[in-house]
RNA sequence: GCGCUCGUAGCUCAGUUGGAUAGAGCGUCGGCCUUCUAAGCCGAUGGUCGCGCGUUCGAGUCGCGCCGAGCGCGCCA
């Protein structure tokens, strides 16, 4: 079904191809696709006629014209004005209100079936056990929900998949390490756990404890390069050489120590030191990580005590997991792990062996991608036999396949991780499995600026406290929240500014998390949509009933403030299945705060000019408008729902 | 070095397959609580769209070059 604004576009392209004497339905996608909102407010709906004047052979703006006159004959536009090259139409209210409005007060407004019959499996969230869910889990949590929302908004069967990192070297790391640091009282708690996990990991970084100690010597090479490069450029008189030089110097200023002599001589002693610490810890951190290593082998080999400690661990991570997920409404279809493929990992590498180009090398077995000259090939298993996460991904491709027939395959992973998905396809690919077309790499930006209090890590949880305290603090001085919901409310509303605010960001782009930002609550948030929502909850309180449809002339609607809320509304549909088809949550978002906006002004403009309120003395005129405050009210219930956002009756 | 992503207002970001005078929010400044909820509304301020060529009737958008940023690149996930 399509949307009121469709069917608007749709009529005015129609109409205009007519009035040249052009018509077929290739054209009218074609031009329906070029009709834009004028700049200027100068009108609802704009048609610019280069396309259809080229077809016609006509001067643009005499097209204009020519169809401008024709399409002032048609009753549904209040005026035509052909404007150069343009074509700008207002929509009589009347057209608008009864085209827009009883449709947005239909219950499932904005859905339809699409993707009837049609399977989706979304892979989204897929925290590593052991590991914290930290702030940047917010990302592939909210986008991967929302994408299930909107496809079964669209009649898809939704498959929401949480791959739980709950198999590898981590796990051996976090068991060796637990005998030593671990407290056998805080055995359930999964703070605990991850404290150990970071101390664990910090205790056995091979790679830290080597660059530390070969940093003294890179910095005095460093150092030496950049005295060398100087006076290089100091003796160049080429243009291209000093250039070059410039740049050389540059790039190795950014990385040399600065400051004075002194300075730097400080600075290198303190390297030296943590050289020599690290030189001593080194064969400790390599015992340690062998002594993972050798845990994550034990458990590939089916060890019975080493499992056991394992699926403890596992069962303390998804406990604390799940009650993050149920704050934020959040449900999963399964939360299988890496973990449920551990026994056909050996059966999966003989398959993908079957394929020419696996091979040996330094024991380790890997796959060569031939038509990808340059790129690194896939590795399948260490040379001490153990698998990787691309093996343990192929076997759940293979499974997820199998068991739900799918249509599309989304893997809300970040942007960092394009090499490995693409390595993923590539070699079902080559494995001769043509599903692998239906797998999309559902890519997201990172999020900078994480600073923090301890450590590299804010913990996501804590973000939603900040925020709902906020919230909280807001809640309990309004006048309009019965006290006995503030608890409730600002969770809701907390909750609600987090989620909001991530999907109002595009999914591929950076972008950057400030705290003081993300519980500010003032401007476009969520809270902003949530307060619009609960002011017209309270004025369809205070109507005492809204009247039936065939009671209403909805007609009567027509002001400015009016006109632009129904606009909005007509574009619901539309953004509902775009954020869908593109994997884009936040072109939902975008349209829910459009709605809010306009709401926002009509509402206000109430506060001025008491003619404009919605509970006015005439009745006939109330009951339009209160048609109209139920549209919208259900749509940005409906589009707070899609993003997994609650919104409240009253704050 | 190779590959991917990106550069728009003081800050954070939009900008629909190339279309009219490049838009929001935050911030700053000024109005509006006798108000269907001020978490709001109205107005002002603020931009050589990184730089330079090119394609086009038309470029923030497409191509090339340069400058700058981030990420990835065999035994972690």
């Amino acid at each position: 079904m399509a949307s009121p604004y469709a069917k608007l576009r749709h009529a005015l392209v129609v109409s205009a191809a007519k009035a040249v004497g052009l018509s077929g339905d290739e054209l009218t996608a074609a031009l329906v696709s070029q009709v834009r909102v004028p700049e200027m407010g100068r009108g609802d709906l704009a048609l610019p006629c280069f396309d259809l004047a080229k077809r016609v052979k006509l001067a643009p703006p005499e097209a204009a014209r020519r169809i401008a006159g024709v399409l002032q004959e048609e009753a549904i536009y209040e005026r035509v004005d052909a404007v150069g090259p343009y074509i700008n139409v207002i929509v009589t209210a009347r057209h608008l209100a009864e085209s827009i409005v009883p449709a947005a007060r239909t219950p499932g407004y904005g859905r339809d079936e699409a993707g009837a019959g049609k399977t989706v499996v979304l892979d989204f969230s897929s925290p590593n056990i052991a590991k914290p869910l930290a702030f940047h889990h917010i990302r592939s949590t909210v986008i991967g929900a929302a994408l299930g929302r909107l496809h079964a908004a669209r009649g898809w069967r939704v498959i929401a998949l949480n791959y739980l990192g709950d198999w590898g070297k981590q796990f051996g790391l976090l068991a060796s390490a637990w005998k030593r640091l671990g407290d056998p009282a805080r055995r359930g708690d999964a703070k605990h756990l991850v404290e150990v996990y970071v101390e664990a990991n910090r205790e056995a970084d091979v790679e830290r404890h080597r660059a530390a100690i070969a940093a003294p010597v890179e910095a005095r090479t460093l150092l030496e390069q950049l005295t060398a490069a100087r006076h290089e450029l100091a003796a160049a008189s080429d243009v291209a050489a000093r250039k070059k030089l410039e740049s050389k110097v540059k790039g190795l200023q950014r990385k040399a120590p600065e400051g004075s002599e002194a300075a730097v001589a400080t600075y290198l002693a303190g390297l030296d030191g943590q050289a020599r610490a690290a030189t001593e810890e080194l064969p400790a951190a390599e015992a340690r990580d062998r002594e993972a290593r050798l845990y994550l082998k034990r458990m590939e080999e089916g060890d019975v005590e080493a499992l056991a400690e394992w699926r403890e661990f596992r069962e303390t991570s998804i406990a604390d997991f799940l009650r993050i997920y149920s704050r934020m409404g959040i449900e999963f279809f399964a939360l299988e792990g890496e973990s449920r493929y551990s026994d056909v990992l050996a059966a999966t590498i003989a398959r993908v062996a079957e394929k020419p180009g696996v091979r040996r090398d330094d024991g380790a077995l890997v796959v060569d991608l031939p038509e990808e000259p340059g790129q690194p090939p896939v590795l399948l298993e260490t040379r001490d036999g153990t698998t990787l996460y691309v093996t343990r991904d192929i076997a759940a491709a293979i499974d997820r396949h199998q068991r739900f027939a799918f249509e599309r395959s989304l893997y809300v992973i970040a942007q960092d991780q394009a090499l490995h998905v693409s390595q993923l396809k590539k070699t079902l690919s080559a494995m001769g499995l043509s599903f692998a077309d239906k797998m999309t790499h559902v890519a997201f930006g990172r999020i900078h600026g994480m600073s923090t209090r301890r450590g590299n890590v804010v913990f996501l949880d804590e973000v939603l406290d900040e925020a709902v305290a906020k919230a909280r603090e807001l809640c309990e001085a309004s006048e309009a929240l019965d006290a006995t919901r503030t608890a409730e409310t600002a969770e809701t509303i907390g909750v609600g500014a987090i989620v909001f605010g991530d999907l109002k960001n595009l999914r591929a782009s950076d972008y950057t998390f400030k705290l003081e930002d993300i519980i500010n609550f003032d401007g476009h948030t969520g809270p902003y949509v949530q307060f619009t929502h609960a002011r017209l909850a309270s004025i369809l309180r205070k109507s005492e009933g809204i009247p039936r449809q065939e009671a209403v002339d909805i007609g009567l609607l027509g002001t400015p403030e009016e006109r632009a809320v129904m606009l909005a509304l007509a574009r619901f549909p539309d953004a509902v299945a775009d954020a869908c088809e593109a994997f884009e949550p936040s072109l939902l978002t975008r349209c829910v705060l459009e709605v809010a906006q306009c709401t926002s002004s009509w509402l206000s403009s109430g506060n001025q000019d008491r003619s404009k309120r919605v509970l006015v003395d005439d009745l006939a005129l109330r009951g339009a408008r209160l048609h109209l405050v139920s549209a919208v009210h259900s749509t940005l219930a409906a589009g707070l729902a899609l993003l997994g956002v609650r919104a409240p009756d009253a704050m």
